[in-house]
DNA sequence: TTGTATGCGTTATCAC
DNA sequence: GTGATAACGCATACAA
């Protein structure tokens, strides 16, 4: 399919090159109500579609956004079987494309950094997700375009953060469980990073078990990674060994279906014997058995606000955006794996 | 940052730009030795990065990638909350990115079509998940660049196709509820359309309950939307009126879940009272409670396979690849929702 | 208001 | 082998 160039479009219209362009990037004040006129039908009739790379070299602007998430340790593939991370693109994508940007969805090498990747497309901007290694964000510095981060409490002018107060959210989880007469509460989690978002649901697990003026145990906390598997290690290690404990909190919903595997194996049942708490609510939490209970974070208005976010940054390209981060709301969804103690 | 550009090596290395773009292009035949080191050097000293719109410019070559998957009708989100399609985006990323390409992924919308994005983007190839209209294959054919096509029987010279034998995989299904002695088994599907991929797996269905000698029985089919929500309606519906079934086939692992907890509320229990069989194997499935058994694609593999015929066509420009689909091998995972009758 | 001419960074076509 | 230089398609400063 040949290309329609601009020089074609002035040609039918018969105005020059530079009246095409400005009729179509709408500066109106510069035309005539009738070049206006002849220019949008010539370029309606050839069915003119703009060229992006050229427009880029020009402008230097893409329309482009890198979009960061990322990859599993063993294989290089992109972390896109969690549900959060997916659902977190669909709001995402849905607003870049109704702004007329694209995304390009990449994981990152280990060695190489993304700025390779941000000079060659010349990006307007990125989303990052996840939490990487110190390197990464210096290299992101260095790189004039809008950044925002997600799952991160890197604080610094030059990132927007679109996060939740995920102690807040800890201990939401934790005072359900309490208010439903649970005492011995399990923490079932990921490694604990220091000012990563486990760290924050941790203290929020620990204040919660203050203020109501229960007793932390170390020996209740479950750490290794964010899987499937490791709940359900951690279940069956619950059931099994200690029978003191009535309660979990799993600081991700896949962990918490893991946990609730494992519990079953042991030949106890949830909520019966042990209730179970998540965090996320994914789409799947709802269809587990029996239904999770959950902290909702609503996941694509989080991935819908980071687009905006950044998109109105790339608009004020120059003016600082407010530095404080944007925090989107949480809310306790109970399902069915909690029981009421007595 | 600021860019650094060819000419900045060129004066850097005491050579012409040409030169420089020679080296950086393995066109090795045509510079000497000397002016490879030469170049080589000032690259690397000036960290230098090409640019790709530029380079887009003047190759009409992009290594982009279009990747469409599937919208969601009623808002405009993508459908990646379907781990189907998440698994295959990790497949296609982590190829592409290994051979120097990037990912543009998007929803389609319904009015516009592909051909913008195509264009405006200049687009070396698209991989294209889902079924559409008519008229969205007839724009893309328009457009001179390779097109994979997954989860399509649409087959045209234009079009690879990267697939699997659903009918051979809805045969597995059921043939697996047989030899464990079912022969009631209903059949609960998304909309069964002409060519479509579920409409083989019907077929595969039907096919095995005839070789086994078993009646087809129309009101054993179970039809409506590919959605979670939907299997719970048939579930339940099967456990409260369909007391002579024993065993369905869900034509996709979300509605297998589904069936799973509607039989559930009915006051019955899988496998014990009604076996279930999905279709995908979606990370999700050895998840469930009880652990799914399901026929499987390996999905992610699938994902790969296509970028990889992707590629290929696009290296061979002007070769015309074979037509053939390239069929992917499926499994039958036997996990703890099939009993075996008597 | 309109058109001409130039630059954006690269690659490709030539002469040398 | 090597190096000017003209594309590629678009935007824009400047001249008209």
């Amino acid at each position: 399919m040949k290309r329609i160039t601009i020089r074609e479009v002035s040609e039918k219209a018969g105005v020059s090159t530079a009246a095409v362009s400005y009729v179509l990037n709408g500066r109106h004040s510069k035309v005539s109500a009738d070049t206006i006129e002849k220019v949008q039908r010539a370029a309606q009739e050839l069915n003119y579609i703009p060229d992006f790379s050229a427009r880029s070299l020009a402008n230097n602007s893409s329309k482009l956004i890198g979009v960061v998430i990322p990859q599993t340790e063993d294989r290089k593939q992109l972390l896109l079987q969690n549900p959060f991370y997916s659902e977190l693109i669909c709001g995402i994508e849905s607003q870049l494309r109704q702004s007329g940007y694209h995304m390009i969805l990449s994981g990152v090498e280990k060695g190489e950094g993304y700025l390779d990747t941000t000079m060659q497309r010349n990006l307007d901007g990125a989303i990052i997700m996840g939490v990487y290694q110190e390197s990464f964000y210096d290299d992101l510095k260095k790189v004039n375009m809008p950044i925002v981060l997600i799952d991160s409490y890197i604080y610094d002018r030059h990132f927007h953060v679109v996060g939740i107060d995920d102690e807040l959210g800890g201990y939401m989880a934790v005072n359900h469980l309490i208010e439903n007469g649970h005492t011995n509460i399990a923490l079932v989690t990921g490694t604990i990073r220091k000012d990563g978002v486990v760290e924050k649901r941790f203290l929020g697990y620990k204040r919660a078990l203050k203020e109501a003026g229960l007793f932390y145990n170390p020996d209740h906390v479950f750490e290794h990674s964010v899987t499937y598997e490791y709940g359900y290690e951690a279940g069956k290690l619950i059931a099994a060994e200690h029978p003191e404990i009535t309660a979990v909190f799993a600081t991700s919903d896949q962990m918490a279906m893991g946990v609730m595997r494992g519990v079953r194996e042991e030949g106890k049942d949830v909520p019966e014997h042990i209730s179970v708490i998540g965090f996320d609510d994914i789409s799947f939490a709802r269809m587990s058995t029996p239904p999770l209970t959950t902290v909702d974070q609503d996941i694509i208005s989080r991935g819908m606000k980071a687009a905006d976010c950044l998109l109105s940054a790339i608009q004020n390209k120059g003016k600082e955006l407010p530095s404080e981060p944007t925090i989107m709301p949480l809310a306790l969804v109970a399902r069915d794996t909690v029981r009421k103690l007595q």
